[in-house]
DNA sequence: ACGTCCTGTTTGTCTAGGACAAATCGAACG
DNA sequence: CGTTCGATTTGTCCTAGACAAACAGGACGT
């Protein structure tokens, strides 16, 4: 493998980082520092945006930039700290063993895995299987991806399987006209799906109309989807990567975009630690979101 | 509907016209001029987001921006004038009528929809129903949203449910292990992903083994997992919305980083008007696909 | 010993205007 | 009618400064 160079837009798109920050480190921190094309224009060679994008790694984790960009290399040793409390916190299935399910992964196994999901998706029903096996196993993959023992490319293959199974299954159990209708999608620079499909899973089995939109729809384009859809709920998803200082106000903008009858329902990792808003809904779980589903219920009756 | 303010990073997010240009617009044409908050910040109300957004699509029609800014109001007129090339270079199905299904879609008749697809997948079988069915479909869905007759969401919709039928037909025939071993993925910022589900679909079907990553794979990461699936080629996929300027820079870096070995394959709208470069291959349809398959294979016998 | 408030530091994002290269348009020319 | 060349348009990059939100850590009170 050769080393190519990247100019400051690649780096952006590569590692996530807003080209103002990388201007602001290289001036605070001394960390990147590119090289400069005729025009002097920066040029980052592709060690640096390897550190780069471990980086980001890490402060995803909770750390700092400061402190991390001080560290030499021996930073490699601190991709083993994970964040105690989560794997404290978050169930991890029981008596599900998940392990041989992550080994297929790591192994590129994609058949094997495929296989081995179709057996437990039979095996458990679809809403154990969603809350059982994928759920937690999303949350392991995760954990992984964080503590660096798994590659960007192993995420993204279980990502792409996973999405498979799940859509499949969904197809096989939707049908007539159902009350509530939910439209599930979620804003621009969110593309993670699977919590959305985990949902949708959910409700559906629960018997509600689905309208999924995908992910990343204009904020103005919901409200007008909501209502083309006749939507009883509008459902979003929010992954732990989302920026989350962004997010009270684009609810607050979403929440006076949406008419009134339309319910705003939040879920995912994203949304753990936001306050509570007028208007908003906030689902911390997927057992949550089947409670909520038969309270509307009991509302609307 | 009431009207809320944005800053110009929901801005950004919302019309995905960036930071830098929004304000060169603002100092050029005067147009968008946001309000100010207390902090002397930009706060643009969502009519200018609205009207930005427009401009931005038609901007992907081929318009300039110093002359669509300039026009008041009228441009609502200008949704209409679809590029006359397009429609006629691009292959429109021939026997079939598509026109019911862009109807269902239209209807927001998602039940319908994906009914009307099943059937035409079943008479044509997985091959016809990608390239006289879904391709054709695609381009026109395309068309639509370019001048306007397709809503943001209504795009959405249909992507979100054919992305479905396509990889439920793709799981219902992969087998063993089978060569070639193509990895099919998209460069980061490029989010559409039917055109490589389409590609898939007629590699599996040729009896390649794919491998799915999703989209958005950043360029190292590409690489690596190249090797680590010991891969015959990657397949790309470039949709017209992707910034052409920015891809042939950056397939030279990737090919710099792929193995000599690794044949590095494109597809889609956006590579239409590429120059050939060494060591990458353009596809400009899918019937080339198959014939390059075909090659790959008398040379690697 | 534990929780809460406060203060200083860290960090990201915004602002302004200038410069330049790539893409595109339009006119003159063969 | 096609092609080449200069002018204009347009996006992206640059520097450097300011500020607010988030955070850490100490002082204080219970």
């Amino acid at each position: 493998m050769n080393t190519p160079s990247f100019n400051i837009a690649a780096v952006e798109r590569d590692t996530g980082l807003s080209k103002d920050v990388l201007r602001m480190w290289e001036r605070r921190y001394g960390f990147p520092v590119p090289e400069r094309d005729l025009n002097g224009e920066r040029l980052y060679p592709a060690d640096q945006v390897d550190r780069l994008r471990l980086i980001k790694r890490l402060m995803d984790q909770g750390h700092r930039p400061g402190k991390l960009i001080a560290t030499p290399a021996e930073e490699l040793t601190a991709l083993a700290p994970r964040r105690a409390r989560a794997s404290e916190s978050i169930p991890t299935g029981e008596g599900e063993d998940l392990t041989d399910l992550l080994a297929l992964i790591k192994q590129h196994d994609a058949a094997g895995y495929q296989q081995a999901m179709q057996q437990r998706l039979a095996r458990q029903g679809l809403q154990r299987f969603v809350q059982d096996t994928v759920s937690p196993l999303t949350h392991q993959v995760g954990e992984a991806w964080e503590d660096g023992s798994f590659e960007v490319f192993e995420e993204h293959l279980f990502t792409e399987l996973t999405k498979r199974l799940l859509r499949q299954a969904i197809a096989a159990l939707s049908g007539g006209p159902r009350r509530p209708r939910v439209l599930l999608t979620s804003v621009p620079d969110e593309t993670h799906i699977l919590g959305l499909l985990m949902a949708e899973a959910m409700f559906a089995l629960e018997g509600a109309e689905c309208i999924p939109l995908g992910t990343q729809m204009p904020l103005l384009e919901i409200g007008r989807a909501a209502e083309a859809h006749r939507a009883d709920i509008v459902a979003l998803s929010f992954s732990t990567a989302f920026p989350q200082r962004q997010i009270p106000a684009l609810l607050q903008q979403l929440r006076i975009v949406l008419p009134d009858g339309i319910e705003l329902w939040c879920g995912g990792g994203g949304i753990a630690r936001l306050a509570a808003q007028d208007g908003i809904r906030l689902i911390p779980s997927l057992d949550r979101a089947i409670d909520e589903l038969n309270e509307w219920r009991t509302t609307h009756a």
